[in-house]
RNA sequence: CGGGGCGUAGCGCAGCCUGGUAGCGCACCUGCCUUGGGCGCAGGGGGUCGCAAGUUCAAAUCUUGCCGCCCCGACCA
């Protein structure tokens, strides 16, 4: 019998994607705890694949992981005007514990520069204690009214950078190394293209100088801001006090960054590649990359195909699907649900031919190999499937990108855009870094995404609000 | 924070209007049978009907209060 069935994309964007995660088994909504979700094994372990990878980057750019309370006083998160502005609507706060209400109040961290700040005076006296550069892993929380699934949780599992520097400049290469690095593993491990930019003032974190991001565009067309990189200036310096003696003597205040992407990612991966039979993974962050599934009649069938299948599957290093009670037919919409890239179909007419049936999750396509050359065939596959995963979201991103040049034609086009429908776009305009001009977009529910940091199209031109001199087009869209 | 919906078996729901033995499908257990895209048959286990108070001989059902969750809009990684 079929299971839940998966609301088609084209009927509403929404349900199709909550339908998506829920039947793929990556997490469900914690019912006992507002705007929380349980993560599943099944979106766990892709988590813990893209912790890796960034892990791993990090590290090798001379970055060290540290763990800082989950509580904050509450006096901390008011030491920075614009960060206490930015985060008090949406703050957690504990007030007793023990059994007696504290005098003062603890946050439950929604991110940590302020107790960073606290740490970094303590521990930064001389240039020579520079650059500090800390990375976390770490959950965080923040009250939201409206939630979904990974997308916007309450509760979120992120890693966030902090560093200090002597420099501005120093500062500004760390926000531009750590933004090469999410969209590296955006666009290479994800196989999620994205437009790296800078943030407007309206837009950028609450505290920063400037903020970065990474902005994908997800099958709806809708924009997801997959990643942030901030210059922090000296202002949280200031706040907390942390200075340090130059090499020429002189007293300074550090010059501070932070960066962080969180499970929202995973959000964006299943945005960007599944479909309508449910989840797509790109093999890179696949848990599990090929399931072998045996299939037999008769008892002597049973024992040759079993034997053969788990002669490949142990060679190719996949997964059997030995399970008895459940037909064939029915491993294959298990595993398809689940994102496997590849299903193995072996046999009785397998095993006399010598050959295996190997079906790819993305197209679907279905073909015989020889068993002699399967593991040279999956892997070929699971390479193949990467990239064509990675073109085909670029290509969607490329159609779905307008040009537009006036503030009539960004409103038509942005106009027609739900979020249920699906039909989402980029609009490329050029528009002024100016909090009137964000306030004109929000007025069709829609903000501009970035400064694209390279600029892809034709250079300066007037602001379609102000008239004024722009150097290049901004991303305007609808986003998540 | 406004608008809507929901809370009954692990999941999805019916029952409520008109009070009287708590039901259906899926899942689960046992056995037989089947297996190249969600097999079938037979038997079986599983519930303080979200919580509390009230009305009543009797409440899943009526009344009041509370709690929680989800979905749709204004703030946000």
């Amino acid at each position: 019998m079929a299971q839940s069935p998966i609301t088609p994309r084209g009927e509403d964007f929404a349900a199709w994607y909550q339908d998506v995660v829920i039947q793929g088994d990556m997490a469900e909504p914690a019912e006992i705890v507002k705007g929380c979700m349980v993560i599943k094994p099944n979106g766990y372990a892709v988590w813990e694949l893209l912790q890796r990878e960034f892990d791993d980057r990090f590290k090798a750019t001379g970055h060290q992981n540290i763990y800082l309370p989950l509580l904050i006083p509450q006096s901390f998160l008011q030491k920075e005007a614009e960060h206490v502005e930015g985060f008090s609507p949406e703050l957690a706060v504990v007030t007793i514990a023990g059994g007696k209400p504290l005098e003062e109040p603890y946050v439950i961290r929604p991110t940590s520069e302020t107790i960073v700040g606290h740490f970094f005076a303590k521990w930064i006296q001389s240039w020579r204690d520079l650059p500090l550069l800390l990375n976390q892993w770490a959950n965080v929380m923040r009250w939201e009214l409206r939630t979904r699934l990974f997308l916007r949780t309450t509760e979120f599992l992120w890693q966030e950078g902090h560093t200090a520097h002597a420099t501005h400049d120093d500062a500004l290469d760390e926000v531009l190394r750590i933004l090469d690095i999410y969209a590296d593993v955006a666009e290479n491990v994800m196989a999620m293209p994205v437009i790296k930019g800078r943030k407007t003032q309206s837009e950028k974190f609450a505290g920063a100088v400037s903020s970065f991001a990474i902005e994908a565009m997800m099958q709806s067309g809708l924009a997801l801001q997959a990643g942030t990189s901030h210059d922090l200036g000296q202002n949280f310096g200031r706040a907390f006090n942390v200075q340090f003696q130059t090499s020429e003597g002189t007293l300074d205040y550090v010059w501070q960054t932070s960066w962080g992407v969180s499970t929202r990612l995973i959000g964006g991966l299943v945005m960007s590649h599944s479909d309508d039979k449910g989840l797509v993974l790109p093999p890179k962050l696949a848990p599990i990359k090929a399931v072998l599934v045996p299939i037999y009649r008769k008892d002597e069938e049973k024992a040759q195909v079993l034997e053969t299948a788990h002669r490949i599957a142990k060679e190719v290093g996949a997964k059997v699907d030995d399970r008895e009670g459940q037909t064939p037919g029915a491993k294959f919409f298990h595993w398809e649900r689940r994102g496997v890239p590849v299903v193995l179909e072996l046999g009785p007419r397998d095993v006399a031919s010598g050959k295996i049936v190997l079906k790819r999750r993305d197209t679907g396509s279905k073909e015989p190999v020889p068993q002699s050359e399967i593991n040279c065939m999956l892997n070929d596959t699971l390479d193949r499937m990467q990239t064509d995963l990675y073109k085909k979201a670029k290509d969607q991103l490329k159609s779905r990108t307008v040009l537009a040049n006036s503030i009539e034609e960004v409103e038509g086009i942005l106009n027609e855009v739900t979020a249920e429908k699906g039909n989402g776009k980029f609009v490329m305009a050029h528009v002024k870094d100016d909090p009137a001009c964000d306030a004109r977009m929000k007025e069709f529910k829609a903000t501009i995404r970035c400064i694209p940091t390279q600029d892809e199209y034709d250079g300066p031109g007037k602001c379609i609000v102000t008239g004024e001199n722009v150097d290049r087009r901004v991303v305007i869209a609808k986003a998540y």
